[in-house]
DNA sequence: ATTTTAAATAATAATTTTTTTCCTCTAATA
DNA sequence: TATTAGAGGAAAAAAATTATTATTTAAAAT
């Protein structure tokens, strides 16, 4: 029972194939639009449904498997739930990536100033890749 | 010669009533959604066309005026552009609110472990408002 | 002040994106 | 294996966004 069966269980979603494809290329890729998932996912299921797709997308994103990335400019992407974490974007080769980064003191202070609590918080910073600079 | 008149002016954008009532919205909201600002508009201008706010808001997006406020579950919204800021979301309420947090050493922190250089940032924070606590 | 012209609006149609429906099929359970 | 709740696929519907065109209007040039 790999990883992917295992977490879809865990999250009492019924295992098929095509959602253990759809883990697999979000899990690949880190993060992936919609369209572009379905790209992927036709070579190994060449009648999957764009309505499947959906439907699944947001079953997962409802019981917290996945996590929806609104990237400014992008059309939003999809991951894998994990521990907490920010978001670089390379606006010149669009590349996304992970940051690990501690907001801990900057959220208490937003919280003091603004007496609200938070729980949640989604960080993307905008800019140049090492590689495009 | 008013503020939304002197904006438009300055990023070489016709002065138009609509245009005026469109940025009268938006200032006056703080934040706004498409379908909102269009019922909203559409008390002054009961003609007005969706394509056009859609025409406009995106001109003016292009042209620095407006930002786009991509909120985590929720419909984008446009505001008017201004100094760099956060912004905090209230899950209860939805209310969607300004806050000035000086990012200014987490980006540094970020820029250093990355190596990206940052020119932009959008952070949303998630929670309760103090009013829905 | 009028005329000119480039651009904006409104109306409509066309696209694109997302959701729903319904029927068939399959995964999970007994 | 038989049963059943739920999943997938196809098609349609709904929602969101963009494009097209004729008409009108704002701004610039008489």
């Amino acid at each position: 029972m790999n990883n992917y069966t295992l977490l879809l269980k865990e999250h009492n979603l019924k295992i098929t194939p095509q959602r253990l494809g759809i883990l697999t290329i979000v899990g690949d890729t880190g993060h992936i639009s919609i369209e572009d998932l379905y790209i992927y996912i036709r070579k190994d299921f060449n009648s999957i449904s764009l309505a499947t797709l959906y439907k699944n997308i947001n079953f997962m994103v409802e019981v917290n498997l996945l996590k929806e990335i609104k990237v400014p400019n992008h059309k939003s992407k999809y991951e894998i739930v994990k521990n907490e974490h920010s978001h670089m974007l390379c606006k010149k080769c669009y590349k996304l990536e992970d940051l690990e980064l501690s907001l801990h003191s900057l959220v208490q202070d937003a919280s003091k100033k603004s007496g609200y609590l938070f729980d949640d918080n989604t960080l993307v910073l905008s800019g140049t890749c090492p590689h495009c600079q």
